[in-house]
DNA sequence: CCTCCCTTGTGAAACGTTTCATGAAATGAC
DNA sequence: GTCATTTCATGAAACGTTTCACAAGGGAGG
């Protein structure tokens, strides 16, 4: 309603020039006191609001930077979200955060839009990493893009991950530890990277000490993991994600198998909720929020440094974290043993 | 890098003018078939991407709706996400997710950005409800804002909530139901219309029948309830929020106290986890995805409506699933007995 | 052959900023 | 009192669109 139509009405109020009002906005300093006070008075008055367009428009490019990602509904992504939004913040910059729901069109669409707003910078888990995607054609022209969470032969970008190899291969040296010989992998679409090198990551330190299968799942949710349950004929599980051990772990007790008693599961990523899980669930740890916040400041770096820029790939290493998912039956909760 | 500066260049490859290509983008009915395929085919090889702050600049607002939610890492709000962006796909309208973080200072600058960026319309979970704050002001300078799960007495605005009194009354009846005569509630600030509003709910529902205390804790988060666990004592709790409810489950459960024998506990919002926790969680459930679409449908709406706009309160009705964290002591599972 | 209308295409104005070259006034040095 | 320098303020151009009044050309109807 009372959109006053920008700086030329506070210019005319405060009678200057509509330069010197840009200048109150932008460089205070080049403005005398009295001046600068009797714009900043108009301003309040007429409750003026910048209009960012424009500043974009002139600007060429916007002022914040996209993070998308595969899974709003991922304890995972939110954690990164946090890290991301917290780096950012001290660099006042926004972040806009954009989810691709694991679905390759919408993430397109998404890089669609955000191009077309000439966004600073993108943060983003692709769907798939298909050479001529989408997102090579937005860094060819020149958006600054970060990888989260994968890591990237190629140098044309940087790129922040976790040794999802080393984290199978933990999981399943743990497995063999406790002595299982038939594993199941479960987890998908394996056009997924994460899901790929983690399933390569047991593959690898289980190869000939044990049988590993897999079970396949068309996405990473809960649900699908419950559904999985069904199709499980092992001893061990390690599942590509915590949301698909919660959904195994329910569709197992569901079927009557005891957790770990019958089947040990180990699960990826340790959202918060994999502690309170019905049985504790066994996870290989990220540093979430790390990762996020280094992304970001892989990204601001980027845009700072504008013409040449070295791109970097910083992996992290996970960890394992043992609960009682997977550990060898125990009697060790004397509260429960004594009822 | 080969930002070719626009559709003035896609004129001039095309041999047309500028205005003819604006035609061709925006009602191509109006050009021959055979200069639109003439532009079309300058756009592609030019790889053209159109500028949206130009366009929003000369629009006089954005073409984007955000929503505003008070904690992105709670998966109550990640599935109203969901909803809001299944509908507004459907009117091909994009979602920006900004994050409170239950903070008023970053709400307050959330929507300082999103009122500059002139956002076609707001969906929020405001952190507060002071009469004279930062939302306030945006509504009254004519942008479209729909509350999000909070009812709203005034009439300046749509609202989408989930009836928070009816939710406390139906925990208290079934605590009462169970038998118990202390009960704590477990949550906070206050100043969180719905912490206040189911506080009210199940005060109501007890008055008189039962001892009711509160625990409150400085945010609706797992670390919160955990700590707050150490200062139950009660035979039922009551948890603003199944967040608080799992930290809750987890501080009892370490120091000895038994769920349910020892401690009852109803959570709030029914989230995918609560089902899948230590101890199934009973929890007052709430049309979460649908929150979210209806939200936006109205937004849109009202979007649509421009001038004269009826503005609309809808409310739905929680519903109490009941699981073993409140149910009496049974011994329903010999899997577990027998051993 | 003249008129009228319809289809296509044009050019310029406007959206609200930022920036920059320029100019005016004030200050200081001599 | 003059000249050089510094401090402030100005006006116009530019950013890339969309829109709108208008013009040019082509048919159809008379």
């Amino acid at each position: 309603m009372s959109n006053t139509t920008g700086i030329k009405e506070v210019a005319r109020r405060a009678g200057v020039s509509i330069g010197t009002v840009s200048n109150v906005l932008n460089r205070p300093e080049l403005v005398a006191s009295s001046t600068r006070q009797r714009v900043l008075d108009a301003i309040t008055e007429l409750g003026y609001v910048r209009n960012d367009s424009a500043r974009q428009l002139r600007a060429g490019h916007s002022r914040q930077i996209a993070l998308v990602v595969l899974d709003v509904t991922n304890p995972f992504f939110t954690d990164v979200v946090r890290g991301a939004e917290a780096a950012a913040e001290e660099h006042g910059v926004m972040v806009v955060v954009c989810n691709s729901g694991e679905d390759a069109g919408r993430e397109h669409r998404h890089l669609d839009l955000l191009e077309e707003q000439r966004i600073r910078g993108v943060l983003i888990t692709p769907v798939d990493e298909s050479p001529n995607s989408r997102l090579e054609l937005l860094i060819q022209r020149g958006t600054p893009v970060v990888l989260v969470d994968r890591g990237s032969g190629r140098h044309s970008r940087c790129s922040v991950a976790v040794d999802d190899l080393l984290g199978g291969r933990l999981a399943g040296e743990h497995l063999l530890d406790q002595g299982h010989q038939r594993i199941t992998f479960v987890g998908g679409p394996a056009s997924i990277t994460q899901v790929r090198d983690r399933h390569a990551g047991i593959a690898e330190a289980v190869a000939g000490r044990a049988e590993l299968s897999v079970v396949p799942t068309p996405n990473l949710t809960v649900a699908a993991g419950r559904a999985a349950a069904a199709e499980i004929d092992a001893t061990a599980v390690f599942c590509a994600n915590d949301l698909v051990a919660l959904g195994v772990l329910q569709g197992l007790t569901q079927r009557g198998i005891r957790v770990p008693q019958d089947v040990a599961i180990v699960g990826y990523d340790d959202i918060e909720f994999a502690a309170a899980a019905a049985v504790p669930l066994s996870s290989v740890r990220q540093p979430r929020e790390q990762l996020g916040r280094t992304a970001t400041a892989l990204l601001l770096e980027e845009i700072e440094d504008d013409g040449r820029h070295e791109h970097r790939h910083v992996v992290f290493q996970p960890e394992l974290i043992v609960r009682e998912s997977s550990g060898r039956p125990r009697t060790r909760r004397p509260a429960r043993k004594g009822r």
